[in-house]
DNA sequence: GTTATTTATTAACAATTGTTATCGTTTCCA
DNA sequence: TGGAAACGATAACAATTGTTAATAAATAAC
């Protein structure tokens, strides 16, 4: 019942709606902070972060890799301006649902509109426990976790976006990954 | 389409469910961390908090008054244990739904799936907003939002409590409360 | 009403993180 | 391919938070 959606049965869902497939090239800004979603999006391949702007500072709170389906589901679900920029950390490839199909079909398609909840609920526990490390764990103890359950990570995004996904200065990190144990 | 429902209107809506009213003391644990969820409750009156343990210490992850609908989702959902405790914190009043009705309603009742998605969506705002005050904000910035935006709660929520709700040690909600500027 | 328990404050010190700046190195385009 | 921008490491110092402990005050229990 709450079994959620692999990459691929999405992939599968999603390529009966004919979508249009773009590539983009690195550092494509897909949505600007403080416009409505207009999209969503599913990654074919190469990578994504949504981050947010804080006294001029780029502050990072996810990544998405090919598999992922990508939006400011807040913006694209209540039609309020994005909290969240979201830009391609890599060259990718991506499929685009426009807005006016995404709300058509959430409204009068029922596999779709099981798909997304199955997305949200899975948007709502992954925040669940991510919030959880920043209660239970400091910085230095969210490195380890992230680097022993997303090595990949550290290949393929720069550092400074992972410090402040973590919540800490790149300064910081530097310093914890170089700390002598 | 995406409005949410008032504490009214979801009361409205759990009454012609007859579910059945109980009245416990403080300090009374409706769930316990490790074990399955089995209720759905809505608190009449009263309030409580959701903890979880980490290394002997309890980390209270959200606070929930009157008016409010509380379970811990993942476990009531997916049957896995739950992560959280779920403790009274006044003596309150509570509507509890049980698993099997839950399950029910969910399955065969369009109004209550639909209400449950909107709580869930509403949920997932909720944690996405909050982790953002981890990532934007320091322990001293987190306090001064919640002073400002929920200063009832230091009227009904032992200082401690919030202390590691905010993300940090009593200790230094104390000093942060004490604090000149 | 007296005793326990819980709760909050404060102090002293250690540890961590933030801030600012500098300096190589790498990467990116033009 | 050559110059500019981005990136990561490091240093020095300030500020904040964690840790442990002692104490006082408020609350609950009997």
């Amino acid at each position: 019942m709450h079994d959620l959606y692999t990459a691929k049965e999405t992939l599968k869902l999603l390529e009966t709606y004919n979508l249009e497939e773009v590539k983009v090239t690195a550092k494509t800004v897909l949505l600007n902070e403080g416009e409505q979603s207009q999209n969503l999006y599913f990654i074919k391949s190469g990578c994504l972060r949504m981050w947010t702007n804080h006294n001029g500072v780029e502050i990072t709170t996810q990544f998405f890799f090919e598999g992922k389906t990508v939006a400011s589901m807040e913006s694209l679900l209540t039609g309020d301006s994005s909290d969240f920029t979201l830009e391609t950390l890599e060259p990718s490839s991506l499929l685009v649902m426009d807005k006016k199909q995404f709300i058509e079909l959430q409204e009068n398609d029922t596999e779709f509109s099981e798909w997304l909840n199955k997305l949200i609920l899975n948007r709502f526990f992954y925040y669940s426990k991510h919030l959880l490390t920043y209660l239970k764990n400091s910085p230095q103890e969210r490195y380890n976790n992230l680097l022993k359950k997303h090595p990949k990570i550290f290949q393929r995004v720069p550092q400074h976006y992972i410090a402040s996904y973590i919540g800490i200065t790149p300064v910081s990190l530097s310093r914890i990954r170089n700390r002598k144990l």
